[in-house]
DNA sequence: CGGTTTTGACCCGCGC
DNA sequence: GCGCGGGTCAAAACCG
């Protein structure tokens, strides 16, 4: 697992816009049972949006999850008091055996995002340098009025998305707590595959971060999140106090994940390039999240072979990635 | 009671 | 132009 590949799309960070697409194995987490893993959720934070600059690297290494359990359900948290998952998503495989404490969780599930219809994702990915906050926020109101009233007006523009990027994680919980806070606004059924996909929206006023959650049709241990924009706001400011962060004097907070064993990520990918290089290792620093970065990202087949999935995965992995997946076998 | 989830309907983009 | 699939809305239900 020293590998890592990826690219990094996020045009917030690299402003390159090189698409590209990577999945990052946190396999090092496995054996969560254990209560040991470091968790791989230190990052979502980053991803989110939140602070590249302020997370400190090593915090996954020298975070010390207490002792995770297995999967948790989402929640989770021993610490943090959070609260209980209101949901669990009627995935077979969330079924969680709930084996993690259920602790609570926040309903702030996770995760990352991702790369949504190949067809937005690759606009987006597409446009290395945008304004993606402002955007978004246009984009959300655009939005709004275009299926509450008419349409929007700029038809020209095809609606541009924020930038996404999507990890896989081997969980049996299909809402994992990145610590913010997220609204489900929506599921819909996946084609190709038996489960569902989420659609959630940060709940933080003015933050149009949104999430989609589907499990692969290949695994259903495996949990796509896929993250779209940036967070406005720095971390979640849960009332509720679930989330399963830890905070960092500098207001950071770690969020553990509680549930784990093992994760893949993906880092974004663009539909037409796939960096899977060292570079995009550089850029991902910036963008992503530090428990990506920090950890020993790689390939293996067996992650590989999860991009084949359909649904949301399919656009996710260009391509050439699945391909080159398939080719690893 | 306030916030979240559920879920059917609607809108939009795309391919045929 | 039509159908399909994805994404979002919003009312109702649910939950703490």
């Amino acid at each position: 697992m020293a590998n890592l590949s990826f690219s990094d799309e996020n045009p917030a960070v690299a402003a390159t816009g090189f698409g590209g697409g990577g999945i990052f194995d946190m396999s090092a987490c496995e054996g969560i049972s254990g209560g040991d893993s470091k968790w791989g959720s230190l990052g979502f934070m980053d991803l989110l949006g939140i602070s590249q600059d302020s997370i400190a690297p090593s915090l996954f290494d020298s975070f010390q999850p207490p002792p995770l359990l297995p999967p948790l359900p989402p929640s989770t948290s021993s610490e943090l008091h959070r609260q209980q998952l209101p949901q669990g998503h009627p995935s077979p495989a969330s079924t969680v055996p709930e084996s993690s404490e259920v602790l609570t969780n926040p309903t702030t599930p996770n995760s990352s995002s991702f790369s949504s219809s190949s067809n937005e994702a690759a606009n987006d990915i597409h446009e290395p340098t945008k304004v993606e906050d402002n955007e978004e926020q246009e984009e959300d109101q655009d939005k709004t009025k275009k299926q509450l009233n008419l349409k929007p007006k700029k038809k020209n523009q095809k609606r541009q998305r924020e930038p996404r990027f999507a990890f896989m994680t081997k969980s049996e919980v299909d809402h994992l707590d990145d610590g913010y806070r997220w609204r489900k606004y929506g599921q819909k059924a996946v084609k190709n595959s038996p489960f569902p996909r989420s659609y959630y929206r940060c709940t933080s006023a003015g933050c149009g971060v949104k999430k989609r959650v589907e499990r692969s049709s290949d695994d259903a241990t495996i949990v796509v999140t896929t993250y779209e924009g940036q967070h406005t706001h720095t971390y979640p400011i849960t009332p509720r106090g679930t989330m399963g962060i830890g905070l960092d004097p500098s207001g950071f907070s770690v969020p553990q994940p509680r549930y784990l064993h093992q994760q893949s990520y993906i880092y974004n990918s663009s539909p037409s390039s796939l960096n899977i290089s060292s570079t995009a290792t550089t850029s991902l620093n910036a963008s992503f999240p530090s428990f990506l970065r920090e950890r020993r990202f790689s390939t293996p087949s067996s992650s590989a072979s999860l991009l084949t999935d359909r649904g949301l995965l399919q656009d996710i992995v260009p391509t050439q990635m699945r391909k080159e997946a398939k080719e690893q076998h």
